[in-house]
DNA sequence: CGCCTCTTTCAAAGCGCTTTGGGAATTTCG
DNA sequence: CGAAATTCCCAAAGCGCTTTGAAAGAGGCG
């Protein structure tokens, strides 16, 4: 069924017919209802190429995926990110057009996207320090939002991201407050623009009570469960450990946890954990009562969101920039209490 | 850049430009070089409205994922077995669009697409018991792949599936072998295929010593962290509690270890836990070692093969129909021991 | 050398929609 | 009552590509 048929069923021209179903004024009203009724009956929807080719405009949007190219791995959080933008992408009556590429060459496929023209604009994953992606970006002309910012680029961009300094500034001086001085960074990979900013927030808060900042302590790789394990085994074998871990993703402090339990160690009790909390539908920190201690920030929320600024700059490039931090919770459960009697630096 | 500004500096036809970059025979091989360097050198990618309004292809295939309307959530499986699905698009040169959708009106937005052309085919994902999509989109004449089975619909379709089945009746043999005969098994939801394939495979291997089945021991739901502890936790709390968890999801299984871990209970010395496991980058189950005994099949792999068999019909309607079934393997991990000397039955 | 066959190129139609620029019918108003 | 304004509808152009049908050019052959 195309316009042309349903046209002629109606016995209007595709002008009319058209005006009746996009909602133009110059149509009767009664010949409006008429339309969209014969429509339904024949299960009218108009072909999305040629309407895109007609109006310039996709109707989609595009995610690239970067996939890592040393493991391999997507990026967990990301199914819950997308549900969250395939929310407000629904909404708009907006495809969601995904490709997923291996993050070295990311930026060949910015360009194929905009000179196909199969998507009107782009969501930016995983911005690294200082991101080519987005000069490219702009220099395609290309409307983008950036889940997270990229350090060292003082172009302006649109952006939306987690108040990760602050969570991790409130996570660290939560444990130092119990009374930990030793404490252990179990991050991400730290060109990842969030991984370094939550190390900068971290090294901050320590810095701010005089208490040094050890590298033999600190972690940095893709948050895997098996990364977590191993980072803090090989931490736990220290001469002097820590009584603390800060960790970058529940899936992370997951292994972590497997650690600590495989030496019998109490979480909270014989050593602490705080993790960052994407609240991910499938690995939800707790219903009512928290499981770990956990800074906290959804990450669909983001999705929503970011999908949702897009839309608006896309409608209206006219629109001011935006930049956009979205707030964390400190959530607190029971993997942490103070630091054992045993363990207390003035012993 | 377009087609015709493209040929006008080349000075030839579209036709001939066009042909040139389509591999078509009827143009010179020094023409078709000039032009490929031309097209690269002005940056030149066709447009795909355009490309696909003439062709009456879109290139591209659609993923309807299913978001629980129950819990909000996106299976995390979803983004490996994406991640496979988009290798196989990449190298074909199609484009991935997505649809997050509540399960309840998955049906529309099938019919939607198909009415929009703006794809070429779809995958299936999720399949229920009976379920009806696989009946609309024939109707459609829709190009589909099942990734899983609908067991109850006995229309011809292609499909890829993991062999829940054997995957299922070799752990449980395995975990009879080893003495347990009280065996919980902490599934996904029973109106969904696979969930149901493992249960009437495990019921089966019971039966098949003469065990009874104990509903007791059973429970079906989302398989989220959560889940999987507050199962275990239940059974726990029963006066003849198991002696062995099966668990359907690594996820699951990881909520099923923090449950026996809180009461002090060692994994597979005071209980066994098996556990299929879907080889998530994310959550791999260990490097060299085994940390879970489990079944294994790689969902990333399977995402791969579904795309492939879906572009491969797509290009060639005429193939016969394709039912495949994905291997399992069984790993031994250090989850499963032999029942505790406590607790075998004929004490 | 003329005719025929390939080879190489082209003009134009068509994919299904939106939108411009009118035009006919109806209503309003001096 | 006739002119002007308004309402409702239409034909045709155009979006950027592919593809059909045909023509021009280049070789081969008797």
């Amino acid at each position: 069924m195309n316009l042309k048929e349903l046209s002629r069923q109606l016995g209007l021209s595709q002008t009319t017919v058209s005006r009746a179903l996009n909602g133009y004024p110059e149509v009767k009203e009664e010949t409006r209802a008429r339309v969209q009724a014969m429509a339904r009956a024949l299960n009218y929807s108009p072909n999305a190429r040629a309407q895109g080719l007609a109006t310039g405009r996709a109707r989609a949007i595009g995610h690239v995926i970067p996939i890592s190219s040393r493991h391999e791995m997507v990026n967990p959080i990301f199914g819950d990110f997308i549900t969250g933008a395939g929310e407000a992408y629904a909404r708009a009556g907006y495809e969601m057009v995904l490709s997923v590429v291996d993050d070295r060459d990311e930026a060949a496929v910015y360009q194929r996207m905009r000179a196909r023209g199969s998507v009107d604009g782009v969501i930016v994953h995983g911005p690294r320090m200082a991101d080519p992606r987005i000069a490219l970006l702009r220099e395609l002309g290309f409307p983008f939002v950036v889940h997270g910012r990229a350090s060292d680029v003082d172009l302006p961009y649109d952006w939306l991201d987690t108040d990760n300094a602050r969570a991790f500034q409130r996570a660290t001086d939560f444990l130092l407050d119990l009374g930990h001085r030793r404490i252990a960074l179990i991050n991400g990979l730290e060109f990842m623009d969030f991984a370094h900013r939550r190390r900068m927030a971290f090294e901050k808060s320590l810095s701010a009570r005089g208490i040094p900042v050890d590298p033999a302590l600190m972690r940095s790789d893709e948050m895997t469960e098996g990364y977590g394990y191993d980072a803090a085994t090989e931490i736990l074998d220290l001469p002097d450990p820590p009584t603390a871990f800060l960790v970058s993703s529940m899936i992370a402090a997951v292994g972590v946890r497997r650690a600590l339990n495989e030496r019998g160690l109490r979480l909270g009790r014989d050593v602490s954990v705080l993790t960052h909390d994407d609240d991910l539908s499938y690995l939800k920190n707790g219903d009512d009562e928290a499981i770990f201690t956990a800074t906290r920030s959804s990450v669909r929320a983001a999705g929503r969101r970011a999908a949702e600024i897009l839309l608006a700059k896309i409608a209206d490039p006219t629109l001011p920039r935006v930049g956009e931090i979205l707030p964390t919770e400190l959530i607190i459960g029971a993997t942490t209490g103070p630091v054992p009697v045993s363990r207390t630096q003035d012993a």
